[in-house]
DNA sequence: CTTCTTGCAAATGATTTGCACGCTA
DNA sequence: TAGCGTGCAAATCATTTGCAAGAAG
């Protein structure tokens, strides 16, 4: 599996974006062929699924629990240093008899790129503008 | 807008599940329409865009900040009872020059039906393995 | 007449699946 | 020969969009 090697991009990779790096290395890779693979190996817990609130899905390099920081404006993800917030969950059986598996915390907020994008945006306006 | 009307249904229902609804009032309304006034409605600010790690996106009948529980085998989300977690997150410019947002925290498990199902089916299989 | 909102159907985008083929045991 | 993993294309599923027609001002 390349696939794995690939992980080593250190990044949340889409789909498309691991068809895109494997394909450097296996040009005729199918689509299909990355996504059963990668569903597979999240499956044997060498990667770990991130299914966060956005269209598509990502792939984490680590599967150590951690929490993600999602740029609402182009959807890069990056590792977000918070506490981890199992204790703040209710444990076992908790809530009205849901039994609790585990939990996702996404922050969203805007990256430095983006955010300096805008300010030049704004910058620029205003320049016109007078 | 008969959607808000709807949303008193007092759960965190899908676009479809939505349409449903509205359909026994006005037969004739379609599924695209429904899908421009919950997004109109949600930008007004009152019905809450729910993203979850969910393929479906649900809307919210309330727009306070509050955390879910999803559950894996049937999909059903309820609202769970921890406290805001604002705190926790990195403020304004916080991390890395990212500038924060909001934050979304999602709580897996198997809700109590499910839970129940399951049961059954082990105590079915125990049974008929005797 | 102009604008806004619809129904309808087609388009999109991510992901999944059916199928036939080649490789290995 | 039996079975697995693949490329390819078609199928799904949720959501979005283009467009012509009707309602409202």
């Amino acid at each position: 599996m390349i696939l794995e090697e690939i992980q080593k991009s250190h990044r949340h990779l889409t789909a498309s974006e691991v068809y895109d790096l494997v394909r450097e290395r296996l040009p005729n890779i199918s689509l299909g062929t990355v996504y059963r693979n990668l569903e597979v190996l999240s499956d044997l817990g060498l990667i770990r699924r991130l299914d966060l609130g956005d269209t598509k899905r990502r792939y984490d390099f680590t599967t150590e629990k951690h929490y993600h920081i999602r740029c609402v404006k182009c959807g890069r993800v990056e590792d977000i240093d918070i506490e981890n917030l199992d204790s703040l969950c209710p444990k076992g059986d908790g809530d009205r008899g849901w039994r609790i598996i585990d939990h996702n915390l996404e922050v969203l907020g805007i990256c430095p790129e983006c955010n300096h994008n805008a300010n030049s945006n704004k910058q620029n306006k205003e320049e016109t503008h007078v």
